[in-house]
DNA sequence: CTTAGGG
DNA sequence: CCCTAAG
């Protein structure tokens, strides 16, 4: 057979410029040597809207080398009886990468990875220009094994003996080096091949952190990419096996699970992500070892349609590990569904398959960045984004530059974008996702963008790929900078553990990564329905984060709020610390588990435990915020701290009354022995209505210390919350009243402008209430007495927003009658 | 679950 | 700030 193949070569008299050019060209002589003809070369044989599968004509391989670093083959069987053929090698460093697909065979494409310093020499022609030319084509013959057999179907390797023995040992060979190229009757189970798992062999072996240990699965995949357990030890999802074969229990919805009936297809599945993912893997491998890898992959948008098309998926998959695995430790990974309605449902399974995925490795990245030295700096490095993308061809391409000036301008900054400005025409397209184009070595899967800028470009795969059937065709868009208005980025410690294409709405600008702001202003501003999904999806990230603080990960500095004890991570604030710790995957947790965690941190990193607990619940929690952490000082009084003698006393006092009742005494009591600022609670300088309070309080602490004097010394060790509201809080909550009036509190916590909602996300409603009410109490005062109140007290209100408070209360009174 | 009002 | 009753 390498006489055959060296003879084609020889008398097709091509001219070699590089090794890969003789490689190359030595792969498609022998599938010529093989009995197919050469019906398309070149550009033209990637033409995706051709048919290759009906008959032609043979072509001379003329422009077969005119793609620099790519050589394309189609071929046909000159007797009809095998399926079509596609050969496309790519240069990659020293490496010539094969890679076929057989027409019958799927989309599955298969890789041979041939060492041009190997198979060539300097010699100009053949033969001489090649070596070890036997090996070249019993590998050769190992590869394309099932695609040359007469005997059989192309997708059939079970019967390989039936072809040349020569091949057939060759092919053998070639599985054991490959176990991952497996029977390929999997590649044809279903339609549910898009499941990527942590078991996927995407995920490669040596890469582990989180001490769990490798999963199984060959191949390898972006440099530091790893497993993070997406559960705590002992439930499922703490080990990457947990999904390969799910093991009772209820799986994690992100793993997307076959439904009801397809639960036989499991095996079928893996088996097929294996193979595609092997086939690919390898490649990858290659192109980001040498740097070909596009800077980013420009446009991931999908339909729900793709769900069944594996090619989409294959493409996807490339895609996203190059992007992970070469971008910056931001791991942006876009999904965006075409259709509106489709993709705010949750409940597409390649949607959620690939949000996992992206999960994984945005997390394994961001971890790595975070040990990163020059984390910042990759940070702002990763310049992806998520733009609106019009659904049809846009204005002009002045827009894409004049956009390309505002976010240089503004490069040093976060850019975000409020929804009221959006032109109602993009709402209807989706997303895309823009990088900035930089100037990059050329790959052969992703063509670069034409020009540098903000302007989107889709490579004609890439376009065929998520457009097929779709109304446009254009595999360019431009953005209009119209689209874009700035706005400033939210605090700073409001960082983003982790980021889903559903948590964005359409029209808006979001970035990913591990520094990337906390996108509640987006999260806020959407439609409830979406505001659902996005807490849902929030709260699968605040369990991540659980296991960050469970390692004390978390401390109270991080949440950058000056009330140390009464600090909550609330379901929207993520202590920029999240990241440096093993984020794992969202997962649902129990309350229980909390417990099970085992941590004895300060109240407010419990209280953060338990607000995320609940809200991992699900959609609704089961218990709100002020119930938990009632029920946390009820276990607190109960179990005193210290190791008095009186402490005994305490919970057998305790222990025959209701739990909140204890609870409240020792709040009460905390009050009442405590000197320091309780004035917005009991504005006792303030108003004689606080008189009452005071004797009250006082009342309250005769009876219980009169009760049980030993309850009072034991309460006194305990903390009091008293979580002062910074100005920054009282603004915001005078701005939605401003807004929205009083007595709409749930909704200012909603309010987006202004940052209100995550100024509030530390407070609930209920305490938003009481500050107004304190707030009015304060500012019914005269204005003299105002004044000499700002000229004397500490309080920090100045007389302005007083005012203002004042005007709002007349607002409403008039806004009453 | 949210709000209003008492403590 | 907590608690609870009532939409």
């Amino acid at each position: 057979m390498e006489a055959a193949t060296l003879a084609v070569v020889r008398a097709s008299r091509p001219s070699f410029e590089t090794a890969h050019d003789k490689l190359a060209f030595a792969v498609h002589a022998f599938v010529l040597a093989n009995g197919f003809k050469l019906v398309a070369t070149g550009a033209a044989a990637e033409d995706e809207t051709a048919d290759f599968s009906a008959s032609r004509e043979e072509v001379e391989p003329t422009g077969w080398d005119s793609q620099e670093g790519t050589y394309a083959f189609r071929y046909q069987d000159t007797e009809g009886s095998r399926a079509p053929l596609y050969v496309k090698c790519l240069a990659v460093g020293s490496q010539l990468l094969v890679h076929w697909v057989g027409a019958s065979g799927g989309k599955v494409p298969l890789t041979l990875e041939l060492d041009t310093a190997a198979y060539t020499t300097d010699a100009p022609a053949a033969p001489a220009c090649y070596q070890r030319a036997n090996e070249l084509v019993s590998k050769l013959g190992g590869l394309l094994a099932s695609a040359l057999d007469r005997g059989a179907s192309a997708a059939t390797t079970t019967d390989r003996s039936a072809g040349q023995p020569g091949s057939s040992r060759a092919a053998e060979r070639e599985a054991e080096e490959q176990p991952g190229l497996m029977d390929p009757r999997g590649m044809r189970g279903g339609g549910g091949g898009m499941h990527v798992g942590p078991g996927d062999p995407i995920f490669g072996p040596g890469r582990m952190g989180g001490g769990v240990g490798a999963p199984p699965g060959h191949g390898s995949l972006p440099p530091g990419a790893r497993w993070d357990p997406i559960a705590p030890p002992g439930m499922q999802g703490f080990h990457p096996d947990d999904f390969q074969r799910p093991a009772g229990g209820r799986p994690h919805p992100d793993m997307a699970q076959p439904g009801p009936g397809r639960g036989a297809d499991m095996d079928y599945i893996i088996t097929e992500q294996r193979c595609i993912a092997t086939a690919r893997t390898s490649m990858m491998d290659s192109l980001l070892e040498h740097h070909h890898a596009p800077q980013l992959p420009e446009l991931m948008m999908i339909d729900d349609e793709c769900s069944s098309d594996h090619a989409s998926v294959d493409s996807w998959m490339v895609g996203l590990a190059l992007c992970a695995g070469n971008s910056s430790p931001s791991a942006p990974v876009p999904i965006a569904s075409r259709a509106r309605a489709q993709r705010m449902s949750p409940g597409s399974d390649l949607v959620d398959s690939l949000e996992s995925t992206q999960t994984m490795l945005g997390a394994s990245l961001r971890q790595d960045a975070a040990a990163a030295a020059h984390q910042q700096l990759l940070v702002e490095q990763s310049g992806m984004r998520f733009v609106p993308v019009a659904d049809k061809p846009a204005a002009g391409r002045q827009f894409a530059t004049t956009l390309t000036q505002q976010l240089q301008q503004q490069q040093q900054q976060q850019l975000w974008a409020e929804p009221s400005s959006l032109d109602d025409d993009l709402y209807h397209s989706g997303f895309g996702a823009v990088a900035a184009a930089q100037p990059r070595a050329t790959s052969p899967l992703f063509r670069p963008p034409q020009e540098a800028g903000w302007q989107f470009q889709a490579s004609p795969q890439l376009a065929s790929t998520y457009d097929s059937g779709s109304s446009f065709s254009a595999a360019t868009w431009d953005v209009p900078p119209a689209t874009l208005p700035l706005h400033a980025p939210p605090p700073p410690h409001q960082l983003h553990a982790g980021i889903s294409s559903l948590d964005i709405p359409y029209g808006y600008v979001a970035e990913f990564g591990a520094q990337a702001p906390l996108p509640c202003l987006l999260r806020r501003a959407v439609s409830d329905n979406v505001l659902d999904h996005s807490v849902h999806q929030q709260h699968r990230y605040d369990t991540g984060l659980l296991a960050s603080v469970a390692e004390g990960g978390v401390g109270e500095d991080s949440v950058g709020s000056q009330g140390s004890e009464g600090d909550t991570v609330g379901g929207y604030q993520h202590p920029q610390h999240a990241s440096q710790q093993p984020l794992g995957l969202p997962v649902s947790h129990s309350a229980p588990n909390v417990s099970l965690l085992g941590l004895e941190r300060s109240n407010s990193t419990v209280r953060s435990q338990l607000h995320a607990a609940a809200g991992s619940r699900g959609g609704h929690s089961a218990a709100s915020p002020r119930k938990l952490s009632l029920k946390l000082k009820s276990q607190r009084s109960r179990q005193p701290a210290g190791p008095r003698a009186s402490a005994t006393a305490a919970p057998a006092h305790a222990s025959h009354r209701p739990a909140r009742l204890a609870a409240r005494r020792s709040v009460v009591l905390a009050a009442a022995t405590s000197s320091d600022d309780d004035e917005e609670y009991a504005p006792a300088s303030e108003s004689d209505l606080s008189e009452a309070e005071v004797s009250g309080v006082a009342g309250e602490v005769r009876r219980s210390s009169g009760g049980s004097p030993a309850l009072k010394h034991e309460s006194s060790t305990g903390k009091k919350k008293h979580n002062p509201w910074s100005l920054n809080e009282t603004e915001a909550l005078v701005e939605g009243v401003r807004l929205l009036g009083p007595s709409k509190w749930a909704e200012i916590k909603k309010l987006t402008v202004s940052g209100i909602c995550s100024l509030l996300t530390n407070r609930s409603a209920v305490d938003l209430k009481d500050k107004w009410r304190n707030l009015t109490r304060v500012a019914r005062l005269s204005k003299a007495v105002l004044k000499s109140r700002s000229h004397k007290s500490t309080s920090d209100i100045p007389l302005e927003l007083l005012l203002t408070v004042k005007e709002l209360m007349e607002l409403a009174k008039v806004e009453a009658e």
